[in-house]
DNA sequence: TGGAAGTTTCAGTAATTACTGAACTTTCAG
DNA sequence: CTGAAAGTTCAGTAATTACTGAAACTTCCA
């Protein structure tokens, strides 16, 4: 039980690798991904046991694991440790890790954006720069909005949506609800 | 024309923060940033001079911004320089912006996991952890061939889509394409 | 209520990443 | 050709970020 399967190693340190690229840190992609492949609940020194960090890095880690929401807190009776668990399903995760991001990246974007958009150029430079923020902003704004909306959809309707890929143009032209494909500019 | 305006400083600004949240580094963002809000293209010695960074570190961040294919070569006439320029369509840039992850991030998460699911595990623990990879890389794929088929879609369709929203539920329930939405679980 | 088990905090240090200046290469006009 | 302008490379250093060990804090039970 203490040392890492090789299977386990491997996505282990591939999540540690994949971790560093994004923001997060390397060694917290390493608790993760232990995190999620553990048939069990594990508290903090099986974690620092077997990915061998030092236990002060482990409680940082999950302290942020717990901010993104990644990991759920659990506890078992008799024992007064602290026991962690991943969601299992991945259309769960993938929905956190969005919101999150969102919270944190793309809200602070859009207010930046609106912001600049409400100043009134005083050069021809600001005027264009202020059309190129338009066009972002309008963009984040769109997919937001219809991101918040697929959520809502239940599993069902959103995996046929997905399955059916560019189909749904064609359902969309039957309906009405789009005019037929018109040519792209050349 | 040396020293920028308050609005595109907080632009850049702010990218060089949103920046080093992504893989990409504070000053690599500063000067896409610039780039994308310059009315006409720049050469790095502009570069250089707006954001005072080295002649060098504005090389080296070009180098990386072609990397990631986000901004263009251009030459003029009668100008050895070389200018640089982004794309002014949002939905290009995003669109980009994807394809790079996915080639750097996505494509060897998956290749990793189907490398793991073709293990014959020899524990419990792998046999469980296998299960978790699977989901992970089921919802990638079903992900990413779900994206290669929207980015197939003209901009009319993809919008008219985005802008519907949840009512693409009905719209589908109406063809039969996908059942009536079944109480979900408690 | 004392103390053991569990957890957190944080100052110091290690490791990594970013940035620069100087030397080097390439390009091209004269 | 020559050399000046443009661009690149890279070793060294600065800045940032990650990690640790020791101490402090918290909880709970004997």
């Amino acid at each position: 039980m203490s040392t890492l399967s090789p299977l386990v190693s491997s996505f282990v340190g591939h999540f540690g690798e994949m971790g560093s690229r994004w923001g997060i840190n390397r060694t917290v992609g390493q608790m993760y991904a232990l995190i999620f492949v553990s048939p069990e609940p594990v508290h903090a020194d099986d974690i620092a046991e077997k990915l061998e960090f030092s236990r002060s890095n482990v409680s940082m880690g999950l302290k942020e694991l717990q901010a993104w929401r990644l990991v759920k807190l659990r506890h078992f009776p008799g024992d007064r440790r602290e026991y962690f668990e991943a969601p299992a399903d991945a259309w769960e995760v993938f929905q956190t890790l969005a919101e999150e991001r969102r919270r944190r990246e793309i809200e602070p974007t859009l207010s930046m954006l609106r912001n600049a958009l409400l100043e009134h150029p005083s050069t021809e430079a600001d005027r264009y720069a202020q059309e190129r923020m338009k066009g972002m902003h309008d963009l984040i704004e769109l997919m937001t909005t219809w991101f918040d909306d697929v959520q809502r959809l239940d599993q069902q309707t959103l995996s046929t949506l997905m399955k059916m890929g560019a189909k749904v143009q064609r359902v969309l032209e039957f309906t009405g609800q789009a005019r037929p494909n018109p040519k792209s500019k050349p």
